[in-house]
DNA sequence: TTGTAGGCGTTATCAA
DNA sequence: TTGATAACGCCTACAA
């Protein structure tokens, strides 16, 4: 027997009272346990009579029952448990995301798991193993790249996905993101309103499907614009962050281009560029107007104040969440894609160019 | 039998293969589970022969064996996962701390899960009775508030459980903070020696300890290096937040005191007096300087970049970490505290008092 | 409508 | 040193 009220060991001590389980709560009730299981699921509580369930649910309440979930997940193979991978929590891109997706998740009795991968592959197999070892029954995933063989391997295997930000070439999984072409045409339309002709783009990597997806749009814009559309005004980003988007803003101004504005890949990439500006003694929009791209956190506290394309993160996590528990719920259900809108922000990294000679 | 290979059902599609389990190792290896258990289990494998003992493990690799977490929990009644209650993830303070928190769980097998709490009692309680249903071997709580009668509560019952950045009124519970009051000191030091005689402290809440501790520890400070000790030049904000900063700002602005800088009891508040100088036009750090507290990430590229006291958060959450592991390791282990240490982080937000005539 | 029995995958306690 | 057995708490055919 096993006691349920706190009791004395041999030595004396007190021993802490374990929580009640669903044999208690029978117990109490004067039922079997297999007739208080039924009593509370609210799904099998129809098998039960009316009476019996009241009398279940008092003693589960009085007792303070909680089911026990691992028990549970042992039983039905399903944890009710997602696992969400993304590079790192400390990019501040990530946070309101995450907030989104627990937001739809704990409404449903879901739990999330996260991991970063520091953009590592092989520490994102290592936890994406983990998760999966611990029972997740479905993965939303930040890091995708485009060509992403492990990802395949794991949708061949049957795991349920939903990618966030980004898309993976053929692969028929759904995917969430921001309208990253309409938000770069906005930015160049911004852009040339101004009076600007020169634009250059800080691309993100084209290892990612945003970093490929913008570059394309920005080309795209230029061209409806009838703007300057010269290729050494891109230059790629090896990483989404300011000390790349540093880098390549410094090459760009050794190719001594007479660029007057620029478009970033993101904001972090952009904060690179105010970096090279204050290396430089470039003035912010005086000489060099800059977009952003993500409108993160406090990036309006920025001197100056950047101006960016702002994308719903909370929906987009919301969204996500909301499309992996229909694929577990629906297994066959097709793969949908949620293109989400975004807005400009107009702040004041952007001007008319100014009337300076050029170079 | 279980179909270990992917096989027909009647209808004809394809059945995915299930993970292999202990059995099918055991069996594999031509042993039982009980002792495949014992030589997969690093601190039973000397209970099985060497030879034994390569066998099982070789026909785990080969199988691609991973135990299951959750049925070892349920034997157990470890789950070797803990809980993390923060208010918020989106507030940047708290990624790096959750960052350092995983880093060591990690490290031991362990996982987190994190809740945000929005500082609402009724929805940490709820958040932490999930977190005790799914069998967390501990919490890590940063939402602590000076008289927190449920954390009390809780500690009653035996949860394990580590505070960071926060302490409770006469609870003898782990707690890994920040060094506050030296940070203030250093913070108030530093203005003093720029020629600060009126200095203005923009308190948090005195529900939490960092504010009643930085609050007290400025009042020392002033005292400390003689400088003008006038209630008035102090007003508590409601919140960690730059809405009640600013607020808080305005109050002080409005009562006229002829103070020269402010210490704010954090980042965020500071941000709020930040916008106040920008409705007001007050010029910082010229007609105003301001030190804020955390070092925040991106807070040095503000306008003007924000002079404040660096925290190690990283750090603080890897102690604390490694706390709980110690405490879950070793109940009876008597709790410790651990002060972190603090650095001032000069920027450009403090500047001498300007000679300007004093209203 | 309710009870019985078996098992999810693992580990602990026996006995051999 | 290994094997047999039972049990962790829950759910679900199946039988009553």
């Amino acid at each position: 027997m096993r006691p349920n009220q706190p009791s004395l060991t041999p030595a004396g001590e007190v021993k802490r009272a374990q929580p009640p389980t669903l044999r208690d709560v029978a117990e109490a009730a004067g039922v079997h346990a297999a007739t208080a299981s039924r009593a509370l699921n609210p799904s099998t509580r129809r098998l039960v009579s009316a009476e019996t369930a009241r009398r279940v649910i008092k003693a589960a309440k009085t007792l303070g029952y909680q089911p026990n979930p691992i028990a549970r997940s042992l039983k039905t193979a399903k944890s009710s448990t997602v696992g969400l991978v993304i590079p790192d929590l400390t990019n501040p891109l990530f946070p309101p995301i995450v907030r989104g997706i627990e937001d739809v998740l704990e409404a449903e009795g879901f739990s999330a798991w996260i991991v970063n991968t520091d953009n590592d592959p092989e520490r994102e197999r290592a936890r994406i193993d983990s998760l999966r070892s611990r029972q997740v029954e479905g993965l939303i995933i930040a890091t995708a790249r485009v060509d992403h063989p492990f990802l395949e391997a794991l949708h061949e295997q049957g795991v349920k996905m939903v990618l966030v930000n980004r898309r993976v070439e053929n692969l028929e999984v759904p995917c969430v993101t921001a309208d990253d072409a309409t938000g770069i045409a906005l930015a160049v339309r911004h852009l040339a309103e101004l009076g600007h002709r020169r634009i250059a783009h800080l691309a993100g990597p084209h290892s990612t499907s945003t970093g490929v997806v913008r570059s394309r749009a920005f080309r795209h814009a230029i061209r409806d614009h009838g703007l300057e559309d010269d290729p050494s005004l891109t230059v790629e980003c090896a990483h989404w962050n300011e000390a790349d988007g540093a880098t390549a803003m410094r090459e760009l101004l050794d190719r001594d281009n007479r660029f007057t504005a620029v478009v970033a890949g993101n904001d972090l990439i952009a904060l690179g560029c105010y970096d090279v500006f204050a290396e430089r003694g470039i003035s912010c929009p005086d000489e060099m107007s800059v977009v952003g791209f993500n409108d993160m956190p406090f990036i309006d506290k920025l001197r100056p104040p950047l101006t960016t394309v702002g994308v719903p993160h909370h929906d987009i996590g919301a969204e996500a969440a909301r499309m992996l528990l229909d694929c577990i719920e629906e297994p066959d259900r097709r793969p949908r894609s949620l293109l989400l809108p975004v807005t400009l922000v107009v702040r004041d990294s952007t001007a008319p160019p100014s009337a300076r000679p050029s170079s």
